[in-house]
RNA sequence: GCGGACGUGGUGGAAUGGCAGACACGGUGGUCUUAGGAGCCACUGCUUCGGCGUGCGGGUUCAAAUCCCGCCGUCCGCACCA
């Protein structure tokens, strides 16, 4: 009875009863009422799991073990999202194939994972490189390209130069690879697309039926970036033809004196043969194809620009013949292409024709437009604008759209940020493309009963020189027939993104053994949405996004039973390492979670991981404060020494116990779960203050914890001669009638400075705890008047005094 | 530059209009001990003992860490999106 605390011993035990005993398998009872929830699945990497996995992985197993004593039938699954470069990149240079580096890396962090004792339900553990699950990717992919949504295009991708590969726009940070920090450069390459772009609005609109943080909605509303405005299109002198801008700004057409093309833009090639200065425009459009994005975008840059002279363009309401320059502040792919200059209301405009000497016309009052540009759209009024001359600029837009509108010149005009999605990696290590060019019939899906097209084994994972995935060089491969017109054909080499299989995966943990469909009607039905989803920060916008339109598209294909995949979306915040850095190698920070397992006790970790300050704020590690997480289990574990045989809570804690299950219910859910602890931690010391608890609030206590540090607790209400395991038992309820205090301490203060205290009966009414209080303030209240007495309940007096 | 978050003891952090510093770490002293890097007990924001205190300066309120205005600082995103 008396042993030690020994989570060595202990915790394998449990973990092991709990894996025969199935105790965390979801049923496919669909009576009962269900829960999912979902833990963002980790790529298995070599270094194995970092102390920065088990803070979401434990938040949500509190949330799913809360759930499960509840009543609820709850899906906690764990997978892997385990394609990628990094594994790729050690199979070649250790000449490993990925599959086994893959495995390897697997079995590693199961084994951390069930050291820990989370409440997932191995049976539906899934892995994205297994073929029966990207049969499915590819599936909705080719669900996609007969939809018209997966398209072949040439587009400048971001090459990197190390990895031989395509990076998506996401993948360059400060403009080199995210993963191996290699130089980015541009490069044309016929690509795979997904046009995410249709579904800008969907996605949008999505955002207000679902509960994300704010934040979170924040950022996918950004990187969606409606904006609302209007094309106009300007004649081109002596043409016939004309240049189409968009513009947010319609209200400053009067004001627009020259426009700007970006140096892709198809009219210089257009009219090459006007241009005079053709040589001095074709270096501008060398040098900016040169440069990477990142050099394009650096800050403060100074504006560059070339005017295309003998091209010039028309304003559409002053008549007024104005120049066209060639700059890389206007960019390709937003927009047209090419903009309308309004040096006066915009800044970078404004900039671009101080350097190059271009007139500045005002057309909104209430700025100094040649001291810098008058941006500000809420105060001033049109100027030196004909029919706009005095309207606001609400007005003032609404009135030129009209206009153009009426004039064939323009019209009102929604643009996005969102770009389409670049699909293609020339990698190994993803889902092989199912898809076939035929010479005659064009790019042809694989009938889908040829799904899984199953990765082929090859010499060399190596990305050929030329940039082609080292697929392209399995000609027996390659070569096959058209599944249209039986004629010769060549597969696709390009492989899909590490997003792909990330996409949908929380849809085949409903059913992950099905060889028929992604997942069951009845399954999906049944567990879908997800009720609430935890992951990192760095997956709020692209994860989020991609994930989101995928379900989308599968929702209008009648495949999923709702719109939005995600009921809940929460954020944690990193762990950083004791210095309060980001624990890196390089920086020497680095805690494994295998040592304080082996030193501390998964339990140990556990807590320690939820106590160490706000869920969703970062927060250094201190070893310091795990060993604080220890002592209190020990003392939950001493607790024994002091258990009565007394059934009920005693009669002088049963206020405190129903305040600590309402506290603990309460801050689990908002995760708090630092505070939860720190209620439980003041229980147990409370129980020491008086020298006993009885088997009620022992069996509270265990409730509580349990979810927290599981193993201690199921040992401790086994020990102890509690009925049944503990994961079995249902959440303790509280009354809210007995957590209020009988007598209370209440603050006086005068003029809202504290003067003192007061114990009272919690129901005293007010004029007698007026009275007392006054009583009590005697003498500090001699010759002055009381001109205002404020009581608030339980808290404090407030006499306002004069004199 | 734009957007977001944050700023409280020696430290991590509580408190979201009502006694600032819950809970924990660290520290000091004591106790037990062959021993203490264990356990237990007490104290632990500053103070000239009047008071003063939540980055700084204003404001609203009977009452402000909390609400409002203006600064300063830190961190994280995004970065010429017309």
């Amino acid at each position: 009875m008396n042993r030690a605390y020994d989570p060595q011993t202990i915790e394998p035990r449990w973990q092991k009863i709990w894996d025969e005993e199935k105790a965390f398998t979801a049923t496919d009872d669909y009576s009962k009422p269900k829960y999912y929830a979902l833990v963002e699945f980790p790529y298995p990497s070599g270094q194995g799991l970092h102390v920065g996995h088990p803070r979401p992985y434990t938040a949500l197993d509190i949330v799913a073990r809360k759930r499960r004593l509840e009543g609820y039938n709850v899906l906690y699954p764990m997978g892997w999202d385990a394609f990628g470069l990094p594994t790729e990149n050690y199979a070649i240079k250790n000449h490993i194939h990925p599959r086994i580096v893959t495995q390897r890396n697997v079995a590693r962090f199961t084994a951390q994972l069930k050291a820990l004792g989370y409440s997932f339900d191995w049976d539906r553990e899934i892995n994205t490189t297994d073929p029966g699950y990207y049969h499915w990717t590819q599936w909705i992919f080719l669900q996609l390209f007969k939809k018209g949504l997966a398209y072949k295009a040439e587009m400048p991708i971001n090459w990197c130069t190390n990895c031989k590969v395509g990076l998506a726009n996401e993948e360059v940070v400060n403009g080199v690879c995210e993963r191996c920090g290699g130089e980015v450069v541009r490069k044309v390459k016929s690509q795979w697309m997904l046009k995410i772009t249709e579904y800008a609005d969907k996605l949008l609109e999505g955002l207000d039926h679902v509960d994300y943080i704010e934040r979170v909605k924040t950022s996918q509303r950004n990187w969606i970036g409606r904006s609302t405005g209007a094309e106009v299109d300007f004649a081109l002198e002596n043409t016939g033809d004309s240049l189409r801008v968009f513009t947010t700004r319609p209200d400053t057409l009067f004001g627009a004196t020259y426009m700007v093309v970006s140096p892709e833009h198809p009219v210089i090639e257009k009219y090459a043969g006007r241009i005079r200065n053709l040589e001095e425009v074709r270096a501008y459009q060398e040098a900016a194809a040169r440069k990477s994005d990142f050099e394009r975008a650096e800050l403060a840059k100074e504006k560059t620009g070339v005017c295309l002279e003998g091209l010039r363009a028309i304003n559409p309401v002053t008549g007024a013949s104005i120049p066209l320059w060639v700059s890389d502040y206007v960019l390709m792919s937003y927009g047209t292409g090419a903009i309308m200059a309004v040096p006066a209301h915009d800044e970078r405009d404004w900039e671009f024709a101080k350097k190059f000497g271009l007139p500045i016309v005002e057309v909104v009052a209430g700025g100094n437009v040649e001291e810098a540009a008058f941006t500000d759209t809420a105060s001033g009024k049109l100027v030196n604008s004909g029919f706009l001359n005095g309207l606001d600029v609400a007005d003032a837009k609404k009135t030129i759209i009209a206009w153009l509108s009426a004039n064939g010149l323009g019209k009102e005009k929604v643009n996005f940020k969102l770009r389409d999605w670049v699909f293609s990696r020339q990698r190994y290590w993803g889902e092989p493309i199912p898809i076939v060019k035929c010479e005659t019939c064009g790019y042809v899906a694989l009938p889908e009963s040829e799904l899984p097209l199953l990765l082929p084994e090859v010499d060399s994972y190596m990305p050929t020189d030329t940039g082609e995935s080292p697929l392209s060089a399995m000609t027996d491969w390659v070569s096959t027939t058209c599944p249209c017109c039986g004629g010769p054909a060549a597969r696709e080499t390009d492989t899909m993104p590490q997003w792909a299989g990330s996409s949908w995966y929380f849809l085949r943990y409903l059913d992950p053994h099905n060889d028929k469909e992604l997942a069951s009607r009845e399954a999906l039905a049944y567990w879908m949405p997800v009720d609430w989803y935890n992951g990192g920060m760095e997956h709020t916008t692209l994860h989020l996004l991609y994930s989101r339109f995928w379900h989308h598209f599968l929702y209008d294909e009648g495949v999923v039973p709702c719109p939005e995949p995600y009921q809940k979306r929460t954020s944690h915040g990193m762990i950083l390492g004791e210095n309060g850095e980001k624990m890196s190698k390089s920086r020497g920070n680095v805690i494994n979670p295998d040592d304080i397992v082996r030193e501390f006790g998964a339990d140990t970790l556990r807590t320690y991981e939820m106590f160490i300050g706000a869920f969703d704020l970062s927060a250094s590690w201190s070893t310091e404060g795990v060993r604080g997480c220890r002592k209190f289990l020990e003392r939950v574990w001493k607790l024994q020494e002091i258990l009565t045989e007394e059934e009920g809570y005693s009669a002088a804690l049963e206020t405190k116990m129903h305040q600590t299950v309402r506290k603990v219910s309460q801050d689990f859910e908002a995760m708090k779960f630092n505070t939860a602890i720190a209620a439980m931690m003041t229980a147990v010391n409370e129980f020491y203050r008086v020298g006993k608890v009885t088997r009620g609030e022992f069996g509270t206590l265990l409730r509580l914890l349990d979810p927290v540090a599981p193993h201690i607790c199921e040992e401790l209400w086994q020990a102890c001669g509690f009925e049944g395991r503990l994961y079995r038992q249902t959440w303790p309820t509280y009354e809210e009638e007995k957590t209020k205090e009988k007598t209370v301490e209440i603050a006086l203060q005068m003029n809202g400075k504290i003067r003192g205290t007061l114990e009272i009966p919690a129901d005293l009414p007010r004029e007698e705890v007026l009275t007392a209080a006054k009583k009590a303030l005697a003498a500090r209240l001699e010759g002055l008047t009381v001109v205002k007495e404020i009581y608030v309940p339980g808290r404090i007096v407030n006499l306002v005094v004069r004199g």
